[in-house]
DNA sequence: AGCAATATGAGGCACGTGTCTCAGAATTTT
DNA sequence: AAAATTCTGAGACACGTGCCTCATATTGCT
């Protein structure tokens, strides 16, 4: 647009140079931390920045250098729609960030075997890649794997599963304990005056993420609806003979069954065998993450809440968050944190 | 990071010159759309940047054309906490997007007479500003003006509250029939098997906005929930004595009063006066936008559910939107969506 | 005071693209 | 076939910053 004409102009290294009283070399070295200046020099030089107002033009200097960024990603082999989705949007993703020289691949390795993902992590060459973006069930092998990886130079960032505490700064997804007791709010609130059973659906309570939803989702429960009963979470282990199983054994075994909170990411099998059984039409069910089976699930009334994570902010920020520890700036806290989400028909 | 060392470099024009068996300014001509080259030396320069990948980048073109984007936002002068967070959220925005070369000013007008509104659009000199961004009340007077503003030459983009279709590209904001359903759908669903009346509390209903929300709201209930009657709205023109006896007439005069919709984006007044006329405390209360008042209403029990937009998302989305416009390119849709979030204690 | 060490300046090249100009080639028209 | 017209090429400069070298100025030390 304006051609620069109208007085509108930024400053630029320059002006700091004759602001301050210096050369170019010099702001040049206050500016990107090199040594031999003294600090009176450096004062001269912060005062002249802050006192014009000088931004970095990161155009210029992203051109200058000629960096680019690699990053991988690592998505879990096994999964259902999901993760499918998730893939989808992590390409999407590092396709829109090309023009900002980030380069990302996307591999689907097994995460099962903690000790294969960390040899894994070990076996990548900080000489290919700037930085590692991976989801794996959290496990000390991989944590340890990761930590090793960014000894050597390489920015590491988790993703949807946290490695450590899910408030570091090298975690990008939700506070899976406020997802929980997003769900057992809504449960409770939707139940009203009903009392009775709240059946809880996982694929396995082995990781980490289900305990906090669980522990998050209980703690709820617990505290404002004591007119609801939350037995032991059910383990299908992804099985759909075995959910099948226990769906049906539920639903005839607690007689004042009112409630399913289908707690694992991939909610498709236990929806549809939902429907395959025909289950009671009034039983409140809430799972977790958006995908074809949940989408429908709402729409057709099979469904009652969806609690998300919004995967494109997800892939887009971890590339960000990325970027920014490579170039040692922080970025924008309120852009990148990720919200838990409540869906229902009408706010999809 | 990578210094271009290991064969990892994206295409450039020179590149693409030398694929096509052209000249760099051959080139140019193509990428910039200037006259004067033949169509088959236009389609090989073409398969050449589809051949070898090429990406324009971005850095380096806007160095070299210096361009920056200077972008006015205009913001209604009267309002309180919403449109307070808004300003900060819009200012702040700015803020992140200076080494973007992104140059914006906000402005608080007198939005309340059209003719006004559209006099001050008129006044705009865009020899001034590349684009502005305005937050008033439909009316076919501001509606005109903006477009005899973009006939002009500038880049308009109306957020929050819509001068056309909600759906058309130069509208920032959440669907407002979308999240009155919201809050019709939260409100049934929260009643549960209690029936009653719901009323609903606006500023003013001679806006578009409550319009929309109300009928969206009503078509929810009137759907699913038969048991729940909504009278008239009842406006409050932001006036504390008339919302107070507005709120006490409905408390004493609807003997079966279960719940309160909040339609308008101020609630403080409303909120603060339910606290002090102490309503019965089963009442189900629904609000839009998240301010100090309703974050504190919801965490203190005197709200059910929030319908929001992210003021954040909403003002970098206007800037990316107003860039991308005088860039003549396209936005990523999937990151631009505003969605209507539901908050409750759990997610804030 | 003289010397070594350190701090600073001056200047140049590179990055990829936009935007000129001018000359020469290819094509069309006469 | 010659002239007029339209395309294309070659080259230059600019944008703001990073990074380098080499010379000179300043400081601290003995």
């Amino acid at each position: 647009m304006n051609e620069e004409s109208d007085g509108f102009r930024r400053p630029t290294t320059k002006d700091i140079a004759r602001f301050a009283g210096v050369s170019r070399a010099t702001v040049d070295r206050v500016l990107n931390d090199r040594e031999g200046v003294r600090q009176p020099t450096i004062d001269k030089v912060h005062e002249a920045i802050r006192e014009l107002g000088f931004v970095r033009n990161v155009a210029a200097a992203n051109l200058a250098t000629g960096r680019s960024y690699r990053f991988l990603h690592l998505l879990p082999r096994t999964g259902d729609q999901f993760i499918e989705e998730l893939e989808r949007y992590v390409s999407e993703a590092a396709n829109a960030f090309i023009a900002e020289r980030i380069v990302a691949r996307v591999e689907r390795i097994d995460m099962n075997d903690p000790h294969l993902v960390a040899a894994y992590l070990s076996g990548l060459d900080p000489a290919d890649w700037d930085g590692v973006a991976i989801m794996a069930p959290r496990s000390p092998q991989v944590r340890d794997a990761v930590f090793r990886l960014s000894e050597r130079g390489l920015k590491v960032m988790s993703f949807v599963t946290s490695q450590e505490d899910e408030a570091s700064d090298g975690f990008v997804g939700i506070d899976n304990r406020a997802a929980g007791a997003t769900a057992g709010l809504l449960m409770g609130r939707f139940l009203g005056e009903r009392h009775g059973t709240v059946a809880v659906l996982a694929e396995t309570m082995t990781s980490q993420d289900s305990l906090n939803r669980r522990y998050g989702f209980d703690r709820q429960i617990g505290e404002r609806f004591s007119g609801i009963r939350v037995p032991a979470s059910l383990e299908t282990y992804g099985d759909p003979d075995r959910t099948r199983s226990i769906l049906s054994n539920i639903c005839t075994h607690y007689r004042d069954l009112c409630g399913l909170y289908i707690l694992s990411a991939e909610a498709r099998i236990p929806l549809e065998i939902l429907r395959e059984i025909d289950a009671q039409d009034d039983l409140v069910v809430i799972a977790h993450e958006r995908t074809a089976a949940t989408v429908s699930a709402l729409r057709e009334g099979r469904l009652d809440a969806l609690i998300t994570q919004d995967p494109g902010h997800l892939a887009r920020s971890v590339l960000r968050r990325l970027k920014a520890k490579c170039d040692g700036y922080e970025v924008l806290a309120d852009q990148e944190r990720i919200r838990t989400e409540i869906l229902m028909e009408t706010n999809l």
